[in-house]
DNA sequence: ATTATTGTATTAGGTGCTTAATACAGTAAT
DNA sequence: ATTACTGTATTAAGCACCTAATACAATAAT
């Protein structure tokens, strides 16, 4: 049960939150995933997509494939750590451009983030 | 002369510039804009899709056209003083709802943020 | 052996975005 | 008046994404 944006293709908004679980611990290293017929229900979406974001996936390594019984996420802790690390940095890069291209100086962006973090605006 | 990424519709990424350069004064309240071939030159896309993003733009009240003459900037500066916050919270928004996702806490997004700008990684 | 599940592949159709090629009416300058 | 520029509109084509409907080979459980 998720909804997508549709300014973004979906099977790139699956990936991403896939990769988010699996940086979380939302999937552990080594466990079975979904199939790609229950993820599509869950996601309200065709198989085809799912098929589309895991085999994507497992092209960087984060999941594989066993033919006829499943995927199973990648058992590389340090992948997964890395995995982690690389999208705290990606989404801390694009914040920090964002805001700088808006003229904030950079104790403005931090005065910025704290009082967001303060009032807890989700 | 622009790049467009490939997974967002190129009128919304050139929506999203000008508000940029609208939000900081690179145009100023009451200019008059490039006309849309000019804007097609530049961004090296077809006129249409300037068209398209001009006319949101312009729904959104950010531009107004006058029909043989051109396009101008509003000169609503309070709209424009709106337009720069509430870039500046989104982006923020977004920002803190991913790394919460990452199950940072807000004092780990703190030091990243205070670490990044520190470095300087653009 | 049969049944239900797995990943995978194929075909067809629909939609949105982008480009290309024109065209038109109105303004400004010569 | 002619020329060159405006925004705007239309038509056709191509492409990526998504969906729907199947189908197949291989595994696991009964």
């Amino acid at each position: 049960m998720e909804s997508f944006q549709n300014t973004q293709p979906i099977y790139l908004q699956i990936m991403n939150l896939i990769k988010k679980q699996i940086a979380t611990s939302v999937f552990n290293p080594g466990q079975l995933l979904e199939s790609v017929r229950e993820l599509a229900m869950i996601y309200q979406v065709n198989p085809n997509t799912v098929q589309r974001a895991l085999s994507e996936l497992e092209r960087e390594g984060l999941v594989r494939s066993e033919r006829t019984v499943g995927r199973y996420i990648t058992k590389d802790e340090a992948a997964i750590a890395q995995l982690h690390q690389n999208l705290v940095d990606e989404a801390t890069s694009t914040y920090i451009n964002n805001v700088l291209e808006l003229h904030l100086s950079p104790e403005e962006i931090i005065t910025t983030v704290k009082n967001r973090l303060k009032g807890d605006n989700t």
